[in-house]
DNA sequence: GCCAACGTTGGC
DNA sequence: GCCAACGTTGGC
């Protein structure tokens, strides 16, 4: 079982919506970062992710969510109404992929990136990297359990 | 293949 | 709104 983090603007998309889905299922559409998309194909059914707040006031981590379909193509890239459109992306050959995620759980309260920075643990997080701006990045179990270990302080 | 210009991300 | 950092595009 691997472990992610996922970002999303909480304007366009939460974790609270994520819950008042039906199923508490959703496709995470919209990836266009060759890198981010890898990671996306990577993951298997059953892996955990960190749900991250970004552009927002407080960014953070803001609960548990969990892969419930692996990759298969993200068909946004072929509408040409959607804010993500792709016409290099084809029925032939999909270009991006998405996967499903389901809500586990909320944290009480945020794992805020400020906490995450001051964390010496957590130094070498690829969250914290300079520069790094992935929207979908891998986590390690020590990761894992040093981000669980600051919900509980918090 | 180089690289300038441009677009995007995302914290602050 | 600013801006640093990075990715992508496209002319040459």
């Amino acid at each position: 079982m691997n472990y992610w983090l996922m970002k999303s603007e909480p304007k366009s998309f939460s974790i609270a919506d994520l819950q008042s889905r039906p199923k508490k299922t959703e496709h995470w559409d919209g990836v266009r970062n060759y890198q981010a998309r890898n990671f996306m194909r990577a993951m298997k059914k059953g892996d955990l992710a960190f749900f991250y707040h970004s552009s927002c006031a407080l960014p953070g981590v803001y609960g548990i969510i969990e892969i419930a379909r692996a990759a298969y193509p993200d068909h946004s890239a072929r509408d040409p109404e959607n804010h993500h459109y792709d016409p290099k992306s084809t029925p032939e050959r999909p270009l991006w992929d998405m996967v499903d995620v389901r809500f586990q759980r909320e944290f009480k309260r945020p794992v805020t990136l400020t906490a995450i920075k001051t964390q010496a643990t957590l130094k070498s997080m690829r969250l914290v990297q300079r520069g790094s701006r992935l929207s979908v990045m891998p986590v390690t179990a020590q990761e894992w359990r040093a981000i669980l270990q600051l919900e509980k302080k918090s």
